[in-house]
DNA sequence: TTGCGCGGGGAACGATCGTTCTCTATTGTA
DNA sequence: TACAATAGAGAACGATCGTTCCCCGCGCAA
């Protein structure tokens, strides 16, 4: 009575992988043609799996939303690293990040920043998937001012660029364009300049 | 036979005052809750109208979201237009639009851009909406390209502006605070003063 | 071989959506 | 007063959604 062969509860490595086969599905439908617009059937079809494992996997859409933002934030995370780490100066690994939106901007897929879409579209109504977004606009916000204090920068420049970068993946997903990116870059690059400036003005 | 009392061809101001009735509350249903969240019934209910009447002024629901969103346009022009007129010099002129946004972020309504909301959450799907979306951001850019060029600023300062506002809207309503409108505009005035220090570098 | 329990496929359910239709009260007119 | 056309209120309809349930077939233990 003991030998649970399947469910939920047994074989961990196998429901892993299931769970990241329907993750990484539901995060493409989800983002191509948004969240609402997307049921479950289409997910579960989409990743080859039975109703009946999807909600074993996940107790409904709203805890499977939740886990597509975590994936797409372990993404986001990643290319940003690995842009970041690509640089050679402290204040190139400032810019990298631009470097990491102008590729992102290139994708034939891209269509705006994924947690913005998804506050937009499920943010009232659902506060878990809003404070989710939050926590990951917050996280970048920490990341950046973590890499302007690394730079020597006064950490007031960390929110701006934040802007520049959040500007940026809104006005390239609706203008269509890859262009803002550059813009970006080179605003941030006059304000890393700027700051450099006043900071030799009076040592 | 020829006495229409009634209907979608007559009595045009009457008709025109409901439209504008309907349009109201529908844009503030739609803004706070989202568009799909909000049926064509609790439209009807909270403008007072028949469904007959809804739908005698506007064919369907794709209709209606255009129409929210032209009016949504017409606050936005106003609001922009009564900061740039408020403001005394060129350049005031210029950051006269973040003080707009940093004013707009402390309302208890605000809730980002309703056009990046829309954008994110009928984009794909109705193509009318994204392109309407996107002749919005197309006019905002333009009047920044103007208000630069009226401030004899170099015109690569625009596109590079209207990142830090549209950045500073989407980070307000995540973040749930005003502070983007205030780095938005530091970061702003910062653009404006290096500019002006390289065009007095070569005169 | 014979039960038996589990998983897969998909039908089914209740809710809700956008949209249309029906019924009735009313109003203006002859 | 009688008639006709209209507008309002909401029922109704078909579609779709998230979620649950049922039934069948397969594999393992005795």
């Amino acid at each position: 009575m003991a030998t649970r062969t399947g469910g939920a509860g047994a074989a961990p490595e196998a429901n892993e992988a299931l769970r990241a086969q329907i993750v990484r599905a539901a995060d493409a439908l989800y983002y191509s043609r948004g969240i609402t617009a997307v049921g479950m059937d289409e997910v579960r079809s989409t990743a080859g799996v039975s109703l009946k494992r999807l909600y074993a996997l996940f107790p409904g859409k709203e805890s499977l939303i939740l886990a597509v933002l975590r994936h797409r934030h372990g993404i986001w995370e990643q290319g940003v690293e690995a842009a970041v780490a690509a640089a050679g100066s402290p204040r190139g690994r400032v810019l990298a990040v631009f470097d990491f939106l102008a590729e992102w901007f290139t994708e034939e897929s891209f269509r705006g920043c994924g947690f913005v879409n998804a506050f937009g579209e499920m943010g009232p109504g659902f506060p878990s998937i809003a404070q989710y977004v939050r926590e990951h606009k917050e996280g970048f916000q920490a990341r950046m001012a973590e890499l302007v204090r690394e730079a020597g920068l006064p950490e007031q420049l960390a929110p701006q660029l934040a802007l520049l970068a959040e500007g940026a993946q809104t006005t390239a997903a609706i203008l269509g364009t890859a262009e803002p990116a550059e813009h970006a870059r080179a605003a941030a690059e006059t304000l890393l300049d700027a700051s450099d400036a006043t900071a030799g003005a009076r040592p």
